[in-house]
RNA sequence: GGCCCCGUCGUCUAGCCUGGUUCAGGACACCACCCUUUCACGGUGGGUACAUGGGUUCGAAUCCCAUCGGGGUCACCA
């Protein structure tokens, strides 16, 4: 027997002609990969991931990469979270080439050129479907079943209890492959209206999936049983609507996350079972690749549950250490108290309150979908580059030796290959993917960080927005920068700004260290730059700074000038250097918050 | 539990296909030191890994087998 793992990878498999597809490099069909999520949330990271490895290999090899939505589950499917979706690749840049036009805030439209397929919402599919579902049953591949869910459920469950696993028995009077009278009448009375689900005929045979980073993958005749293609609401299910759009798509290569390899053979019975309208001839198989899936540091999936245990166990720590912070709790989230215990007691992972604690606590949520990236200040680049190396890597080197792991995606579009997707599933390590993004910021001129960065706040932390003077935006940007690994960091990093300038609190140790102590020689200093500081115009961050230098040549360095002066201005120990802090501060605060410090310290 | 996939530093990985050049290289994180007006940035250095056990071979991280471990999947959800 043909032993396919000795195959190199990403070779294809000669033990299944069917599967010799015309579809490769510098044939006639050119390459077609798809992204097909469901409408139901937010773009999750993991498929993020996904649409990008598609598009690069798209991109790689020439093709064309298309957008499906996949809203067939009628009750959770909504068009804000498709839009969203197509939004957050967008922004993350991945833009297809087939799928819903998407109108962009810069006027241009991804999509704009998609191929007519006849939609690329399923939903609007549905006759289709139901012509090829004809097929199957004429063929006596599919037949009506009337089973209701209960009672079907009812039956998984004693198998289950008998530790079995259930398969749907197919009735004794469908004979595979045969339009029979039995199969006629349970037709008629589905087209007359009775409800019931069409059941695949599953072959008994082996099915074979071959995957270009696993293998051919084999499932043994007897693993398939005659699971549903069409709801009882006249939808399809997933395993039918893949195969018949990727068939009339043109899909060539289906690459998605090793979850659904399990559902793989499915397709791969159906694509053998079904003919296309015109020819005749069978479906082809397009070529698959499972990538390995993502998890949390502890190995657990990453799911949008992840932000209420995040929170929830800050606010029970926070009880635990000072019972009342539970009451300011629940007035400072403004929830009722129920939702509070709720939450707190573990029945409920709501992610609105999960936000609103997490808020009110000043907590980072763990990120787990595209949009809270964006939110807490990550850069497009930095969240692609991160995505690329999990679970690829182009095994290529720097000048100097070191493996090459910093690339865009122009590097991937040109780089990106199958062979080199690994089989080992990931943790995504967000302190790897903070590194990254510091450095995408790191490597932005200062102008270039401050337009975005002034940006991303006005969206994502208006008030601090509001509190930054229109010209200091620069000034600000290049004093926070090195300090940021993300936007939100650098408007920490500008927490002295948001300081009211008559109530901000000391530090008392900073004071006694750096203001008080030596008979006050720090507050001393700050009356001498205080003096020099009032005449001086323009209030610049250069100007500024030579000062304090030519104050720390008479007084023993510029520890002796700087520390005084910071305690004074933010009450910390702890701000950005001085020049860029005081001038975007202003001269008029500038010389407040030095007043004050004077006037609350001095003996 | 059945079926399927996987197993190199804490994490992402290079190396594995084409066994020796590897007492295993890089990155992130961590630790130490240097730089320094604080915090950062930056620089230098350091520790930590081939899951285990059998083979094959002169020689195995690399090939084979078993065990153990991890994961996925078993829906009228995708």
């Amino acid at each position: 027997m043909f032993h396919a793992a000795s195959l190199p990878r990403g070779a294809p498999s000669h033990a299944y002609p069917w599967l010799m597809s015309k579809e490769t490099v510098g044939g006639s069909t050119e390459c077609v990969t798809r992204f097909a999520p469901s409408p139901t949330g937010h773009l999750h990271i993991g498929g993020a991931r996904s649409a990008l490895f598609c598009w690069a290999y798209a991109k790689r090899m020439g093709g064309r990469f298309m957008l499906r939505i996949e809203d067939t589950d009628a009750a959770r499917s909504s068009d804000e979270s498709a839009r969203g979706i197509m939004e957050d690749l967008a922004w993350l840049g991945i833009e297809w080439d087939d799928g819903p036009s998407l109108s962009l805030r810069d006027g241009r439209v991804v999509g704009a050129h998609a191929r007519d397929v006849g939609g690329y919402f399923q939903a609007r599919r549905v006759p289709l479907y139901n012509r090829f579902i004809e097929q199957l049953v004429k063929a006596g591949r599919a037949y009506p079943a009337f089973e209701s869910n209960e009672e079907i459920e009812a039956q998984r469950k004693l198998a289950v209890a008998a530790k079995q696993t259930y398969r749907y028995p197919r009735p004794a009077e469908i004979e595979f492959a045969v339009f029979n009278a039995a199969l006629e009448s349970r037709w008629k009375r589905a087209c007359a209206g009775e409800s019931h689900v069409i059941r695949f005929a599953a072959p008994r045979e082996e099915v074979v999936v071959p995957d270009q980073v696993l293998g051919d993958v084999k499932i043994a005749a007897g693993e398939l049983d005659d699971f549903v293609i069409r709801k009882a609401d006249g939808f399809p299910t997933y395993h039918f609507a893949v195969v018949i759009d990727d068939q009339t798509m043109g899909v060539t290569h289906v690459m998605r996350a090793q979850e659904h390899l399990a559902n793989t053979p499915r397709h791969v019975a159906l694509q053998r079972a079904l003919r296309d309208e015109k020819t005749g001839a069978p479906f082809r198989t397009p070529g698959y690749a499972h990538m390995p899936l993502i998890f949390n540091m502890d190995g657990s999936k990453m799911s949008k549950r992840d932000k209420a245990k995040f929170a929830r166990k800050a606010a029970k720590d926070a009880i635990a250490k000072d019972a009342p912070a539970r009451e300011r709790i629940i007035a400072g989230t403004g929830l009722p108290e129920k939702s509070i215990s709720d939450f707190l007691a573990g029945d409920t992972d709501a992610v609105e309150i999960a936000e609103k604690v997490g808020r009110f606590m000043g907590l980072t949520l763990p990120e787990v979908e595209v949009h809270d990236f964006r939110a807490n200040g990550y850069i497009p680049a930095a969240i692609i580059n991160f995505l690329a190396l999990l679970g690829w890597n182009p095994g290529m080197k720097t000048a100097d030796g070191k493996d090459l792991e910093k690339f865009d995606m122009k590097f991937i579009a040109e780089h990106f290959s199958i062979e080199r997707i690994g089989r080992t599933n990931a943790k995504f390590d967000r302190a790897k993917l903070l590194s990254f993004n510091a450095d995408a910021i790191g490597a932005m001129s200062d102008a270039e960080f401050a337009g975005l960065w002034r940006v991303w706040c006005e969206e994502f932390e208006p008030p601090f927005a509001k509190v930054v003077p229109g010209d200091g935006w620069e000034t600000l940007g290049r004093a926070v920068k090195a300090r940021a690994k993300t936007f939100r960091d650098a408007v920490k990093a500008s927490a002295f700004l948001m300081l009211d300038d008559n109530t901000y609190p000391f530090d008392p140790a900073a004071v006694a260290k750096n203001l008080t102590a030596a008979d006050g020689a720090g507050l001393a200093m700050v009356r001498a730059v205080r003096e020099r500081l009032a005449g001086l115009d323009p209030f610049d961050a250069g100007l500024i700074h030579s000062i304090l230098e030519q104050l720390a040549q008479h007084s023993g360095g510029m520890g002796a000038v700087a520390q005084p002066i910071r305690v004074a201005l933010t009450g910390s120990a702890v701000s950005p250097p001085l020049g860029e802090t005081l001038a975007v501060l202003g001269k008029a605060r500038t010389l407040t918050r030095l007043d004050r410090c004077l006037r609350l310290l001095s003996v």
